[in-house]
DNA sequence: CGCGTTTCACGAAACGTTACATGAAATTTC
DNA sequence: GAAATTTCATGTAACGTTTCGTGAAACGCG
């Protein structure tokens, strides 16, 4: 060893082993080498504490074994798990994963691409709410919930089954009259089709429904109206109210709290994204649960794939259903 | 333009600027360059669409801009908003960040340090549990809650003004008797001042109180049989409980649920860290609160100070006190 | 045994930056 | 007005990899 201050390089553990760099490289690789070589090259890696460096591999090779994930935040349970999940998932696969939250914001988020592109980052895997997002054609980009075209794969929940599911459960806790709730974009993007979901559940069922739904800037307040136009004589008119996510379940709890009526004695209320305190205990409120896990092994998959032709444009997978509180439906 | 196909470089913009290398780069890195020259290569630059490669970029000035952050998980809200704040305060300088979730295992953490070596990040924040983490000592480190050494800056929360204070609002609540309950590590860390402060602070407002400590393996059962021997005759002994955390709280209010006893009629209840529900509404239970803002900002600032010798071993932030639920004292 | 073929380590040439030495031009000084 | 000084664009040499053409050794075959 002659310099300590500096880390080792593959010069160093070429010399070290006595063999030419692009042996070095070879083992580190994994490609075919000599046995006695790798031996040697094994050892002088061994003893010299020799670390690839990245940045050298990545300008050289274009491959830096990072993936960029973009989320609107890590607070939202829904987002949390994701993250989590994904991490887990491209760790597993020697991946690191750079996050960003983009709170939302179209511009933040197109900023990000471009902070992004110039990383070089080996794939993208965006949760966005920009419509016209630019990307690097030749960066791999896998959505969550947004079908943006058929180069550009989606990984959704089956959020069409989650809105007959949230249908029936409410059915069979035997209301009579409900309500679907929703706030968010108007794109066309999957969670959309909750909505239709619910309705040909509640058809099905035969269950009387309305809806009422509000877009992204809306003031919130337009719920609370929504509630009290159907608030007569301290007696909601619905027996059952299905939300667009648990987020939005939670406010409106909070809501119905406030003007005295009881869930789940008077109203039924289901959620959407299977939102946990803590990540572990209880549901927030009755759900449909998303299955984070999966939709995160999924967009890794697909995000690393080799072969691009393989690249599915979307792929739903399946939801269940999990009462909220500590018990059961009683929540 | 020659090449469609490959991204253009300073190569490209010098030659469509009819400059010199070097001069692109200087304007690139905001240098000091002739008015003139700085317009024709600003100029090529939009022209071309020009992006810096920041992997040539790190491998030459050994500066990546980019920060590693080591989290337990993203789902527990403290580190959810820890993240999300390490996110805008990075984004903020332009740096990026690599999240690595570490579930609490030593091996993990040590693991998530290796792998971040090679990467040549900037530097590196991490919130962890292993106590003998060995990390590369030319790359700065930032640690959250853990003092590791005079070198390594700590940054926390005033953990022991928090504990003083959960006795003080649990004596300005009425209770007389009171008891702390802690689960975690055993290490000399930051969040074991809250114990302390605790301790003093019902000495000084004279209220009786017993201490429960499990450590990181036990069976939360050990809890539950606590309060069990606690409860005579339908009623618990203790009219006010700490918890060392929000989560610690959370699952001993589903215990105490169960055994009928009322919060916070019965008993007051005060937790640790702030944790609200998707970020933003109530606080899942009154709880001292945690400046994670300031924190993430903090850390960030200490992490990419360039003066090593100005990093202070350790800084203190202030915390505060909210109430649970969606009104006040009462929960 | 000699020729053609395969195998495989070698070493040099990129990859796209930054930093530094170089020298020409512009400015100051007496 | 010439010499001394400053200013600043230029071009070249790294940074640590990967890739690929080269040639020597080992092998198979007639």
């Amino acid at each position: 060893m002659k310099k300590m201050s500096t880390a080792p390089t593959m010069k160093d553990v070429a010399r070290e082993a006595g063999v030419a760099l692009g042996t070095v490289s070879k083992v580190v690789n994994g490609l075919p080498v000599g046995e006695n070589y790798r031996i040697r090259v094994e050892a002088a890696i061994e003893k010299l504490d020799y670390q690839v460096n990245s940045y050298a591999q990545g300008l050289k090779a274009s491959r830096t074994h990072s993936v960029a994930v973009l989320l609107p935040n890590t607070f939202n349970p829904f987002f949390a798990d994701l993250a989590y999940h994904l991490n887990l998932a491209l760790q597993k696969r020697r991946y690191k994963m750079l996050l960003c939250c983009t709170a939302f914001n179209p511009t933040e988020e197109q900023e990000y691409i471009n902070m992004v592109r110039q990383n070089k980052v080996d794939g993208i895997i965006g949760l966005t709410y920009n419509p016209d997002l630019v990307v690097e054609p030749d960066t791999p980009y896998v959505t969550i919930d947004r079908y943006m075209g058929p180069g550009i794969p989606c990984v959704a929940s089956d959020n069409y089954a989650g809105g007959q599911m949230a249908a029936e459960k409410l059915a069979d806790l035997g209301c009579k009259k409900v309500a679907f709730l929703r706030i968010g974009s108007s794109l066309t993007n999957e969670p959309n089709k909750r909505r239709s979901g619910f309705e040909n559940g509640c058809l099905a069922r035969q269950l009387n429904y309305e809806m009422k739904i509000l877009d992204d800037g809306d003031p919130f307040d337009g719920f609370v109206d929504f509630l009290k136009e159907h608030f007569h004589g301290g007696k909601l008119d619905f027996d059952g109210l299905f939300c667009v996510t648990d987020n939005l379940a939670f406010q409106i709890m909070k809501v119905l709290e406030s003007m005295g009526v009881k869930v789940p004695e008077d109203v039924q209320i289901i959620g959407f994204d299977g939102a946990r305190m803590f990540g572990d205990g209880s549901y927030v409120c009755s759900t449909i649960v998303q299955p984070t896990e999966a939709i995160a092994e999924m967009c890794v998959e697909l995000v690393l794939m080799d072969n691009a032709i393989l690249r599915p444009p979307l792929v739903c997978l399946p939801v269940s259903y999990a009462c909220g509180g500590t018990t059961n439906e009683s929540m």
